[in-house]
DNA sequence: TTCTAGTGTGTACACTGTCCACATAAGAAT
DNA sequence: ATTCTTATGTGGACAGTGTACACACTAGAA
């Protein structure tokens, strides 16, 4: 879609009364916002102020400000999903099958962690709580990370290193104190220690994981 | 302080001109708020409707929202401890010290998940994102819960069931399993399981946790 | 008794989400 | 090409929020 002009009554030109890809712009709009302060940072009115057209208009894309904060919650997620691939892109494949499996479950870890540290708006924001029943609730489970995360556990049996009785939740043990450990770190008690502190605690986390699982 | 009444020019009563106690009441009021509905539904202008007073008087006691909604988490966070040592209560006494030291532990992430789950609200509050820098900054850590668990901790050393060098940062990471946990479970993907489920996960992260270490 | 500091009141403003009626443009039907 | 229909953006409103400023009252000190 063109943008073009146009003359209301008053005489004054008026840029593009079809705005094209208004959902998309609100939903980049409110990744900013998110990204830079939060969930509650992500503010309807603001978000389709950026996107240069009045705030109503957001109401032909969103039943409301939560049905917004939901779509750029989905984006973030997907962040956080991209971040742990490219996490993955990074090992190196030769490895032998246990070693590898071990190693993506670190990997995915270690990408959570990074991921709350460095973009911290939108983690907070991808796992805030949502309007209707939290994420993904008809079975599927939490889109993208989650079954990543599953993935790993399963090489981890295939491949020998975790045994098939101990896989049953497996993911939520993990998914647990890495969350924790996310959470503390960006709003807790261990936000105030210096990096390579927090990347230690952060190994650590890992290696509890992997004995205690 | 005694409620009095008073006249005004427009020749209405009026209740006790010296509320008496604000600051306590609004905080209470904040707390039922908070436990119906989060940290963002402790809201200025209706914790002083229910204290029965006109908004600005809020901030003849707290500089702002955030502080009132400061101090309504320090209470949460202590009626988290209190449930916590309400638990220690019902432990046998006469248990040896290395399996009191293991009960004590496990006692203080059961109160933790329990809490969680049946005080949804006032544990969303009593972790929600402070304004300013994190929670208890000085070195003094978040003051109740975090106290329990390194008592615990270090029982756990002193009885012998710990070995002395990892005792380090034990309780960052026992505090990131538990409450990793807790939160997947009140809006994460772990919301939606049978309470049954959710226990037996919350067992099985306890032990994690103690293998792990 | 008077002075003073503390505490609650009134009024006001900017900002938010959301509702309603309306305007306009894009594309389908004629 | 013209008209009709529907999607989409506009304008104006309203209630609710946090918060600032000036004022009023009252309790206790001087």
């Amino acid at each position: 879609m063109v943008h073009r002009t146009a003359r209301r009554k008053n005489g004054k030109p008026r840029r593009a009364y079809r705005h094209g890809d208004l959902r998309r712009a609100l939903i980049a709009a409110g990744l900013a916002l998110a990204q830079a302060g939060g969930p509650e940072a992500v503010v309807l009115r603001e978000a389709t102020r950026r996107a240069g057209v009045v705030p109503n208009a957001a109401y032909r894309h969103f039943a409301n400000r939560q049905a917004l904060l939901d779509a750029v919650r989905a984006a973030a997620l997907s962040s956080l999903a991209a971040a742990m691939e490219a996490e993955f892109a990074r090992l190196d494949c030769e490895l032998a099958p246990v070693a590898l499996a071990h190693a993506r479950l670190r990997a995915i870890g270690a990408a959570y962690l990074r991921f709350a540290v460095e973009a911290t708006g939108l983690f907070r924001t991808a796992f805030a709580t949502p309007g209707e029943p939290p994420g993904g609730e008809r079975g599927e489970g939490a889109s993208g990370p989650f079954r990543l995360l599953s993935a790993a556990l399963d090489g981890l049996v295939s491949s020998g290193a975790l045994p098939a009785a101990r896989r049953r939740d497996a993911e939520y043990l993990a998914w647990s104190a890495v969350h924790g450990l996310a959470m503390l770190v960006i709003e807790g008690p261990l936000h105030t220690l210096s990096t390579t502190r927090q990347e230690q605690i952060g190994e650590r986390i890992l290696a509890m994981v992997e004995n205690g699982l």
